[in-house]
DNA sequence: ATGTGCATGTAACTGGTTACATGATTCG
DNA sequence: CGAATCATGTAACCAGTTACATGCACAT
């Protein structure tokens, strides 16, 4: 989550409601933070020095607190970036690395998504053969469970096939 | 998690090592809980007469505890279930009820999926919109992270309607 | 014999949610 | 004038992970 902030600050600077709001787009696919973890971090990153502060009082308008990243910031950035696994992570964490794509190497990047393709392409042969063997034995939840993986699996894949192809050419 | 146990528990009498097995399979999409977290909701489930254990001995392996559930536990589940709103939750929350959905009435389960498509569509066109008009001021990560969204997004309304024309034909 | 899979558990820690508290602004 | 949105924050609580600890079975 702190990284996660951090990678969102080095994008541009944000004030904590404005990370809300962009997570809150999302929030369908990877739910998104509360303010009660959200404010609490940002203060945190500050302590270490990590972020900045700009509090702006705007004419009219309640006080704004602008967070951005400070060079140590981005130095730790980078190194959790660098020192990232991800092996076998859920689609959560999956899709929060993607929106730090901008700060990663197009060469990080492709060998990300790259692995995110293998560990998919298991998991679907995995569903499929569960499918395939144990057809009837399984109950309604299981089967609609296993039906919807599979159709978001596939839909994955061939996105990451795609976006793979478009980054390449 | 006390009930997503209890609904696993409602289709047939396991183990704690069983129902993790059964998770792993949808790791990549919502995550698998720890051992750390499993075996301490069995304790309290059984303290509560919500479950029951059966520790069976079997010759050369190791112990197992299966269990079952109560009609204590049957209630409290349907009680959990009736009262269950799931506005806007995360794709895993969605996945989780999925999963249990042998314990609801056909109705119910109906109603559920509507609901999700509903809510599906509605970030779908939020997204569509967003992609449209601020489509060049957006910086790489967010423009993969909506594209993904949106081709997710895509397939489980797909899926939804197709599964609901299923369930009603 | 060594490691991997089965099978269970505990304790410390951490991260996050929930609920609360505040206050200005804007819209109907 | 009241409700919703903008905007920030705190504290208690809880759910979960991590790391540890144990032991048998089976294969190499």
């Amino acid at each position: 989550m702190r990284y996660f902030i951090l990678g969102f600050l080095n994008q541009r600077p944000m004030s904590g409601y404005d990370i809300k709001q962009f997570l809150e787009q999302f929030s369908w696919l990877i739910g998104s933070p509360s303010f009660g973890s959200l404010y609490p971090a940002l203060h945190a990153l500050l302590e270490e020095g990590l972020v900045s502060v700009d509090i702006t009082a705007r004419a009219d308008k309640p006080l704004r607190k602008i967070y951005s990243i400070t060079n140590a910031g981005r130095a730790a950035l980078h190194e959790w970036l660098g020192q990232l696994t991800l092996s076998d992570a859920p689609l959560k964490s999956f899709v929060m690395c993607l929106i730090l794509a901008e700060n990663l190497s197009p060469a990080g990047l492709a060998t990300y998504l790259h692995h995110r393709r293998d560990q998919v392409a298991d998991h679907l042969t995995g569903l499929s053969q569960t499918v395939g063997t144990t057809d009837d034995a399984l109950d309604l939840g299981q089967r609609l469970a296993l039906d919807y993986g599979l159709a978001i699996a596939t839909a994955e894949l061939s996105w990451l096939d795609s976006t793979l192809a478009g980054l390449a050419g």
